[in-house]
RNA sequence: GCCCCGGUGGUGUAGCCCGGUCAAGCAUACGAGCCUCUCGAGCUCGCGACGUGGGUUCAAAUCCCGCCCGGGGCACCA
């Protein structure tokens, strides 16, 4: 019965429904919506975004940082774009500028920047301060000793350091008297409890190494955890939402400490997709040993990368919207952001020919000039293409086309094929469009030769990188091909999107 | 070893807090058809899931316990 229904002409059938009565039932549309945030007030949410500038931003931190955006628009909030910038030794000047660069280019607008760097002096008030409360200590415990303590549970003698010899130690430490892993500031926890994480932490440590923003200026700095509860209280942030490799008791235990407000943590897991992990780990051996071009390539998870893809800034946001965050694993398949990038795509996407492995084909007294739309919908303009006898198509279509079959050259005529091989003919066989009849796009003219990478998947199942994870087809594309800009994203009929990436290679996008 | 957090179709999620309306919604993928001068888009239909074992209850995806599996933390990294 349905089968009998479906092979009716749709515009027929609603006819015959709307004969019986049946009105259509309208599908409501709604774009998903994220879930609120507790105790969220509009124009009073106040969010962040903390990235460590120690690496090339990639996927996961756009997605992360899109929920931030999207929740800071929901809100009406603000939004602070704070590096955290508090380990000498991993940023690098570069970085910074690679974030700010990616962020902008997903189109997330931001209220507020700063770096952690810049508050070193109010950090160490409040360092001061811990110690004056007796929530801190200096401590010269070698790290191993540190380790085996923690993990026994044993105090070891300096906790019990007066305030006045912790306080000395401190200014001591500040003015660049002692050297690395002599002294380190360590919270009071409690040597005791079940979460190792709060068996006196670090909170301060000496790392003489000049920092690319303050230089050599200060010696001392701020842990992670530390850093982030005071400048989650001076930024006045309402809201923390990130990835849930942190764990919140330390920062709960310290917040408490300082007597600071209570500030509503959402955690999700780590965003990533199939086939291309995000860690660092992972992914620098791959541009150490060369198998990819670069932290730029397009099989990468670095912004650059999923930008020279063909990716939209506003897909990853979509799409980022459309999944919204949960605390369980999961890795995303690649064809989820592919569906929400052409639906973005499809309306805005020029449509040009392009012949994967051309087959030359002689078409008898062919002389013809055609205008083409760009868009079979939209107005995006047209070309203008003269065509000769000698044209070419496919070869695969080639292949399959029997002698004697009448099939389409796109948007030209039909042709009847006459004979196969090097000198392939075919004869004007009308113009009149059929459904039926095969369509073949064709390059005429003076085509231009185009190399189309086609990334992959960068890791298989077992983990070991794909060497096939980088395809390439040669072809030719039509001549109005080289009046793409740079970076365009396009569509080659009957073979996919692609982004222009330099003068003749092409980035294969998704179908 | 200890401590957190998860486990819904191939993939991603909704539902779980407040048990029934869930013989489980949506998206994507896949299959079929309609439409279309694209193998793109649009439209219609189909396919397919509550980790596992107990318990509570008239009733469990939803609450409780055990187990299994996955992730994270226990850094002088963030």
């Amino acid at each position: 019965m349905v089968e009998r229904i479906n092979s009716i002409p749709v515009e027929r059938q609603l006819e015959l429904l709307s004969k019986y009565g049946i009105s259509e039932k309208k599908r409501e549309e709604g774009e998903k919506e994220l879930p609120e945030l507790p105790g969220a007030e509009r124009g009073r949410v106040v969010l962040r975004l903390p990235p460590e500038p120690s690496g090339y931003m990639h996927i996961g931190h756009a997605m992360a940082f899109s929920i931030n955006y999207l929740y800071k628009q929901k809100y009406e909030g603000k939004l602070w774009l704070r590096f955290e910038d508090t380990n000498p030794r991993k940023v690098e000047k570069r970085y910074y500028e690679n974030f700010r660069r990616g962020i902008s280019w997903l189109g997330i607008e931001y209220d507020f920047e700063k770096n952690v760097s810049e508050d070193m002096e109010l950090i160490y008030e409040f360092g001061r301060r811990m110690i004056l409360s007796g929530n801190a200590y200096a401590c010269s415990c070698s790290l191993e000793r540190v380790k085996k303590f923690r993990f026994e549970g044993i105090e070891c003698e300096h906790r019990a350091n007066s305030t006045e010899k912790n306080l000395r130690i401190w200014e001591e430490m500040l003015s660049k008297k002692y050297g690395e892993g002599t002294y380190v500031i360590r919270m009071r926890g409690d040597m005791k409890n079940q979460d190792y994480s709060l068996r006196d932490p670090n909170i301060f440590r000496i790392i003489q190494k000049a920092h690319p923003v303050t230089l050599t200026k200060y010696v001392v700095w701020p842990t992670y955890d530390f850093a982030n509860v005071i400048e989650d209280e001076i930024c006045n942030v309402t809201h923390i939402l990130r990835s849930s490799e942190f764990h919140t008791a330390l920062q709960d235990t310290i917040r408490r400490m300082l007597s600071f407000r209570k500030v509503h943590v959402i955690q999700f897991s780590r965003f990533s997709f199939k086939g291309t992990p995000v860690q660092k780990r992972l992914l620098r051996p791959l541009v150490e040993k060369g198998l990819v071009q670069g932290w730029d390539d397009p099989r990468m998870p670095t912004v650059e990368g999923i930008r020279r893809r063909g990716i939209l800034p506003q897909a990853i946001i979509r799409f980022t919207k459309e999944v919204g965050y949960t605390k369980s694993e999961h890795e995303y398949d690649w064809s989820l952001l592919f569906a929400v990038n052409r639906k973005l795509l499809d309306p805005i996407a020029k449509r040009l020919f392009f012949v994967p492995s051309p087959s030359r084909l002689r078409v008898r007294g062919l002389k013809k000039s055609v205008e083409i739309r760009l868009h079979p919908d939209r107005d995006l303009g047209s070309r203008k293409i003269e065509v000769d006898e000698e044209l070419f198509i496919p070869a695969e279509d080639m292949e399959s086309i029997e002698v004697g079959e009448v099939f389409r050259l796109m948007e030209l005529c039909n042709v009847r094929l006459l004979s196969k091989g090097r000198d392939a003919e075919a004869e004007y066989a009308g113009d009149e469009l059929t459904q039926e009849t095969r369509k073949v796009q064709w390059v005429a003219g003076k085509p231009v030769e185009v190399r189309v990478i086609i990334p992959g998947e960068l890791f298989d199942e077992k983990g070991s990188f794909r060497e096939d994870s980088l395809k390439e087809v040669n072809g030719i594309a039509e001549e109005y091909f080289s009046s793409l800009q740079e970076g365009e994203i396009f569509q080659f009929v009957r073979f996919g999107f692609c982004r222009v990436d330099s003068r003749n290679t092409v980035v294969f996008a998704h179908r």
